[in-house]
RNA sequence: GGCCCGUUCGUCUAGGGGUUAGGACGCAAGGUUUUCAUCCUUGUAGCAGGGGUUCGAAUCCCCUACGGGCUACCA
């Protein structure tokens, strides 16, 4: 590679994005940061239309909660600026009329029901194109057609119009991709998109073969969506005479659904269960809410590692990778040419390996708003110690609540199929003399504990599971949890004692009344 | 409909002429554990179909089928 690979994520900001886009946006940063090129955000809203309040803020938000961290873009700056298409507007035009100068586009002023009864007609001729293409373009109100006084007068009036690309008849346009490798189109079947817009603004295939080339963009990384599109885009790059410019192109394979047909699309998570975006986002007009992997408890390191699989790996048989073994493996040789059905189930492995495998420190302050939510206080060491002890078995962040509220507070009941399994008529005695037995464990930790209740246990030829089984109901409630020898420590003396004693009474009454 | 892209266990994938077609998720069984979870072991299941090329095809070519994308003054 002899050029300085410089690679784009060029999202438009007509909704949240979703996880998609962000495995595009991941492989854009991970081939810039593989050859220490630069990734440059640019956000595409040049669909006035289409724009939503607060798209780009979660575009932003999104990128930096994944580590996706751009080295040009609205908000990082840089030498290629503006970032944002709306702010260019006033270079495309220039473009546009350069290339209707030179006779690869002209203006058109149908309008919208001309377009329309010109397709309706083609359509009832069953024309196997109903584009606005080489074949009607004669028959069309536009500079090709009208006598160019007409074409200077209408334009001078302030009438609306559009500049069409002008496609060439009939020609292969054969075109190299870096994942697929040489396509070829026939430009017959392609029609004369429109790239400037009668409200003065361009279209995408303008503006982002424009903005690519003044950015000196060296590899479009896109999503297979594009692939269309790109004849386009290669006459686009001819018509301006930067065909030794031209970046490569690679065009990503799509993230289906994870049952039936099609790409993942806004609705497709929550009615499955699993989240589409990295962040929730609440729709401003309806009030609807869609779910985001951040607040669903995923991580977000488990959210790129799991993403990067979806269309790539790495040959070998480790899957779980940091961002950083992620950019010194990734190659596009290793891209997969076919869509990929996401795997909620295998989504949820992910996280977990990185749940198990987390400091317990972060862990913690990711868990502390879930316990605040259920009006819990405590002290963050305290917390870290729990997270430490429960986090191999939590899927997501508020799974650690579900395997751990009994370290918040005292059973209020317990589990019935235990006691009846397990509670015997002389529990109670045992238990009692465990009390007695605790209080004179002194430090009160693991090993020291471990050793006397062990002790007794077998020096009193007792069942060491029928007592442990009763314990665990006096101080967690049922027989779930850690290993008791752990979590007693954490109790503290006074609460261990406590619970026995609460349990105890409470749950002799049960087994007496023969409720269990 | 037209054009383009694709097709290996249910899912993500390894594999580029000779492999008992490998791994992971899921699922199932067993083991470990005071419990739950983790963990370990084993099992489950696949080259879309048909033609070629070849001594030999999951691997190369063609056709069919199926899947997907695009087909807007949307990106």
């Amino acid at each position: 590679m002899n050029r300085n690979i410089r690679v784009r994520f060029a999202p438009s900001p007509t909704g949240p994005l979703h996880i998609g886009g962000i495995r595009t946006a991941l492989y854009n940063y991970l081939f810039a940061r593989k050859y220490e090129g630069s990734f440059i955000l640019r956000i595409e809203d040049t669909d006035q239309a289409r724009f939503v309040a607060g798209a780009e803020e979660y575009i932003f938000e999104s990128l930096k909660w994944c580590n996706i961290k751009p080295d040009e873009g609205v908000e990082e700056g840089g030498p290629y600026g503006p970032y944002r298409q709306s702010d260019r507007r006033h270079i495309y035009n220039q473009y546009a009329e350069e290339l209707v100068k030179h006779g690869f586009a002209y203006y058109a002023f149908d309008t919208a029901e001309e377009l329309d009864k010109m397709r309706k007609y083609l359509e009832e001729r069953h024309a196997a194109n109903t584009s606005y293409n080489t074949s009607v373009r004669m028959k069309m109100k536009n500079s090709l057609t009208l006598s160019q006084n007409e074409v200077e007068q209408r334009i001078s009036s302030g009438a609306p119009y559009v500049i069409r690309f002008k496609i060439p008849e009939n020609e292969d346009i054969e075109v190299y991709d870096i994942i697929r490798g040489n396509i070829v189109f026939n430009t017959a079947v392609l029609d004369d998109k429109i790239l400037y817009k009668s409200d003065g603004m361009p279209t995408y295939h303008l503006a982002n073969v424009v903005d690519d080339y003044l950015m000196e963009i060296s590899h479009v990384i896109r999503g297979e969506e594009w692939l269309s599109s790109l004849p386009l885009h290669v006459l686009l790059y001819r018509g301006f005479g930067w065909q030794e410019r031209m970046p490569q192109f690679a065009h990503l394979p799509l993230i289906l659904k994870p049952e039936g047909a099609g790409k993942l699309s806004k609705r497709d998570g929550d009615k499955l269960g699993f989240p589409v975006f990295p962040l929730e986002w609440k729709e401003t007009e309806t009030g609807e809410i869609f779910s985001g992997y951040r607040e669903s408890g995923y991580l977000s390191e488990a959210v790129i590692n799991l993403l990067a699989f979806l269309g790539w790996n790495p040959g070998a048989e480790q899957e779980i990778f940091s961002m950083e073994e992620l950019i010194k493996s990734f190659s596009f040789d290793r891209v997969i040419k076919s869509g990929a059905r996401f795997d909620p189930e295998k989504a949820k492995w992910f996280n977990h390996q990185y749940i198990m495998k987390m400091d317990n420190k972060r862990l913690s302050d990711l868990f502390m708003p879930y316990l605040t939510t259920k009006g819990i206080e405590a002290e963050s060491i305290f917390v870290e110690n729990v997270c430490g002890l429960v986090k191999e078995r939590a899927n997501f962040i508020m799974d650690i609540w579900k395997h751990s509220h009994f370290f918040f507070h005292a059973p209020e009941e317990y589990d019935k199929e235990v006691i009846k399994k397990r509670w015997k008529e002389d529990s109670p005695v045992q238990l009692q003399k465990i009390i007695e037995l605790l209080q004179k464990t002194t430090p009160f930790e693991r090993e020291v504990i471990e050793r006397n209740i062990k002790d007794f246990i077998s020096s009193n030829s007792l069942n060491f599971g029928q007592i442990m089984i009763a314990l665990r109901l006096c101080l967690v409630g049922s027989s779930m949890g850690p290993e008791l020898f752990d979590i007693m420590p954490l109790l503290g003396k006074d609460e261990v004692i406590r619970r026995i004693e609460v349990g105890i009474n409470k749950i002799s009454v049960l087994y007496e009344k023969g409720w269990v």
